[in-house]
DNA sequence: CGAACGTGTTGACGCCGTCAACATGGAAAA
DNA sequence: TTTTCCATGTTGACGGCGTCAACACGTTCG
């Protein structure tokens, strides 16, 4: 009867929750995306899932760990999205864009917890030190498509990895307008957003792309 | 001694401070520079200024109001920032890659800053209004830079505003990379750091450049 | 002179993060 | 089985915080 793995099992005493830790978690990634993070409160937390204000201890050392565990959870689905969009075109240009598309909806659609990921990720690390793996592993998504980009000669054959932190330079600054509006003059219509993306996709595919001439300097 | 409850109070002489908005910003600043934007309270900076906690709500009608000036003063000093290192070799290439370099180094040297600044522009926005216009003039420096270079026919003439934001998200990503290190599998030794932005700077100016085959799509 | 007002002060309130001490109950050891 | 142990959850307390209300001071202007 019982669900998954032995430890599934929360019968009529509530003392124990279960999987606290994984609660909490959830908890605090819908707070910090529904209400950004100045609203995400230990207590509250507890409050909302029916435990005690220090439940939470006996899982992170304290907020800022687990503030790196939002950032951890958000890396993970980060890499999940980039990962889906890009084999949905593998090897191709196209399956390129759909990653810088899905980079960008990822960071609308999220914007408070991509904030926590970017936000103080120096700081997070520190506090969490697994956290950087998960960033580097999202990071390779990025980096592994360029390299197969290269060998189908779409790219120019240039350090993947330099290649790739410019290409996500590029793409950061885009999610950052989205999230932001824009310093520009006028109105953020998703019109606006689009022709930048367009814009920009341009220049880059310009910019590493083969059919360029070589590199001055 | 006259006897009516009195406690102790500030001699006559600084019951007035003066200019306290500047101190507090400036303090406010200070704080956030050497010690991290968590790091500021309100508290705390009536106590460095010698004054009474709550004296801030004669200037600022909340913290993050508080916050939302020190944004503003960051835009300023880093237009400065800009405009001087333009102005050294205004409408050439290499003033532009002054200006690249300027806008990296002050995120460098001020990375809490920066941060406030870009972490949560939009909320800081609701609560100054005038923060927006600061923000926009100093983007305006690169509109304007890369019109004069537009007319020299160092940059393809685009749409200058479109241009001017694919090159904020570029060093924008590249001032991050230098802030947080990077995800990349290894060191952020400035050498790195260095080649990075170099590599940058050329796929920005073929991406950009008039040098280049036209526009697809 | 006195009233009004901008500026600075104290007191109080409720919320927060965190620590220490205690309670509980399931699993391992006896 | 019974006993012990320990991970997990609870209560109490502490100091710090942002903010509001009420009050004090001193300048300025009628």
């Amino acid at each position: 009867m019982p669900e998954t793995t032995r430890p599934a099992r929360k019968p009529a005493s509530q003392y124990h929750h279960g999987d606290l830790r994984r609660a909490l978690l959830q908890e605090a990634v819908r707070t910090i995306t529904e209400d950004g993070v100045d609203a995400l409160t230990l207590r509250e937390a507890g409050r909302r899932l029916g435990v005690s204000r220090t439940a939470l201890y006996r899982h992170f050392s304290d907020k800022s760990t687990l503030l790196a565990a939002v950032a951890r959870d958000g890396f993970q689905r980060f890499r999940d999205d980039l990962l889906r969009a890009w084999s949905e075109a593998a090897g191709t240009r196209r399956g390129f864009e759909l990653m810088g598309v899905a980079y960008v909806r990822f960071a609308v659609a999220n914007p408070a917890h991509y904030r926590v990921m970017f936000g103080d990720y120096r700081h997070l690390c520190d506090k969490d030190p697994e956290l950087k793996a998960d960033a580097e592993a999202a990071f390779r998504v990025l980096v592994e498509a360029l390299t197969s980009m290269q060998q189908a000669k779409l790219v120019r054959a240039d350090d993947p990895v330099l290649q790739a932190e410019f290409v996500w330079a590029v793409v950061h600054g885009l999610a950052m307008f989205a999230i932001d509006g824009q310093f520009g003059p006028e109105s953020s219509t998703s019109g606006e957003l689009a022709g930048l993306i367009r814009y920009a996709l341009q220049c880059m595919r310009t910019g590493i792309g083969v059919d360029t001439a070589g590199a001055a300097r």
